[in-house]
Order: C-alpha cells, then sequence, then structure tokens
DNA sequence: ATGGTAGGGGGCCTA
C-alpha cells in the first residue's frame, strides 16, 4: 500500500499538478497540506472522480489538510488536541479500511520569525503534537504522521544548512522537539531507506531553488514500530517540482505491506 | 542586509 504526503501549496491552483499526479502516481492513500480552500470550495470532484474517498479539514485562505483514499475513511477527527482556542487547520487523522492504521495529516506551523510569537506557537504545537503521538503509540498499531514538519532535523538535510542556522525550521528548539517525538519510537521512514545526503522536499521559489537543487528535507512520514515493520519502500519524488506551475513541496512516499 | 516568487483575497499576509 502506496501512502503520500504533499504539500500542494493551493488546491485550485494546483488541480492540474494533483491531477495528473493522481494519474501517473496513483497513491492508494495520500494526505495534502496548505489546500488554502474552505471545505466547501474544495474541487472534490478532482479527487472523488479518480475513485478516491477524501475528508477535508479547511479554512479561509491559508493552512488547511486532507486526507484521500481508495479505501474508506474511519473515525475521522479534525484539529490537533490540546488547545480549544487554537483555530488553525493543520491536523486531521483518519483509519484507513480495515487495515487497522491510523493516518495523520499535519502541516506544522513555520514559525518565523525566530524568536517571537509565531516560534512560540509552532514550539506549542510541538508539545501537542508530542502528546498526540503518545496517545496514539499506546494503542500499539500502525500507526503513520505524514506532512510537512517545516523542521530540517540534521545538516545533511540542507543543501546549505548554514543559511539556515537562525531559522525556525533549523532552529535548535524545533530540532531538540523533533528529536523528542521520534524518542516515542518513532521512525522516519525515508531515513530507515535513505541514510545519505541531498534528499529534499522543498525547494523554494525565489531565488531559482530548484533550478540550483537548493533545497530542504521537511516533509516527513513518521511510523509506529507495528508500520515501520512492514515498511517495504520509502522515496521522494523529486518529479511534480519539476512541472509547469509546481508547487514549492514535492511528495514523499511509502510503501507499506499492508492487507487492504 | 536585502530581496528574490507564489497563492489567496480583496488590499497585505503567509510562506
Amino acid at each position: 500500500m502506496k501512502i503520500a504526503t504533499f504539500n500542494i501549496n493551493g488546491v485550485k491552483a494546483r488541480a492540474e499538478v494533483l491531477a495528473r499526479w493522481l494519474d501517473e502516481s496513483a497513491p492508494d492513500a495520500a494526505v495534502l497540506q496548505e489546500i488554502k480552500s474552505v471545505d466547501e470550495g474544495f474541487p472534490r470532484d478532482l479527487i472523488e472522480g479518480r475513485g478516491y474517498h477524501l475528508e477535508t479539514h479547511g479554512q479561509k485562505g491559508f493552512n488547511g489538510v486532507a486526507i484521500l483514499s481508495k479505501l474508506p475513511l474511519g473515525d475521522v477527527q479534525r484539529g490537533l488536541p490540546g488547545d480549544e482556542s487554537d483555530e488553525q487547520a493543520r491536523w486531521i487523522e483518519a483509519d484507513l479500511g480495515q487495515t487497522g492504521l491510523r493516518l495523520c495529516g499535519l502541516y506544522l506551523p513555520n514559525g518565523n520569525p525566530a524568536p517571537g510569537p509565531k516560534f512560540d506557537y509552532k514550539l506549542g504545537w510541538m508539545a501537542r503534537l508530542q502528546a498526540r503521538a503518545e496517545v496514539l503509540l499506546a494503542r500499539e498499531r500502525p500507526l503513520v504522521l505524514a506532512g510537512d514538519y517545516n523542521v530540517i532535523p540534521q545538516p545533511l538535510d540542507a543543501a546549505r544548512p548554514e543559511a539556515w542556522r537562525e531559522d525556525a525550521l533549523f532552529r535548535p528548539e524545533s530540532r531538540a522537539a523533533f528529536q523528542r517525538l521520534q524518542a516515542l519510537g518513532l521512525y522516519d521512514a525515508v531515513r530507515l531507506r535513505h541514510p545519505g545526503p541531498g534528499i529534499y522536499s522543498f525547494w523554494d521559489y525565489q531565488a531559482n531553488g530548484w533550478l540550483r537543487n537548493d533545497g530542504i528535507r521537511i516533509d516527513h512520514l513518521l511510523l509506529s514500530p507495528q508500520a515501520a515493520d512492514r515498511l517495504r519502500d520509502a522515496w521522494v519524488e523529486t518529479g511534480p517540482r519539476g512541472w509547469d506551475k509546481p508547487s514549492d513541496h514535492t511528495p514523499v512516499w511509502i510503501d507499506l505491506d499492508l492487507q487492504g
């Protein structure tokens, strides 16, 4: 079963890219970030017309996440627990059919400028993510936490790490929080299969980041032990970053040996 | 030190 995460940077502006990607790459399930659409505005036909079930958690203008799946989605939950006053649409989770797999889609706050209130919000959000991950891990079942983490975990995850030294994506506090999450017993799927440098999932539109391969790896799939045991493969699909009107992110994938 | 580009929404904000 192939599961992907893709920050599409605007689902309406990205309709052609999304359609082509679904047709060519055919994920069994995927989580999307930065749909930048309210639920009523989401182009559902684009997804459902290709045989997917769809659950969205959007808001006006910014953020917004979605899950699509060939298998029916069960027990859908929207919003990261832990702060009733948080109105930003950054979290959705659901069961995939009868596989026993819980799939979570997340769009972790960017946090710039740091320090400041936006950085505080990012770290607070990561603390809530930690708490949610603990609850889900206690089920001792296959679990996938997939999305745009807005964290560069290590220097080898950036083409020019020194350029990110003061950035909220690479500051010690952000990296430490990501480390603590993994210390719960979560496995970075791409790193399980590809330990070396030069693997990126985001290239800035500005300054020709893509052409210069000036990238960073910030889109991750973290797996519970029960999911990691079934990991067949993990990879970054760089092709869509070179298409017309691309997102600034590209899809990241896992292939799990799960009974559908 | 700055600004470079893109999307959304409706005139700056977020990334």
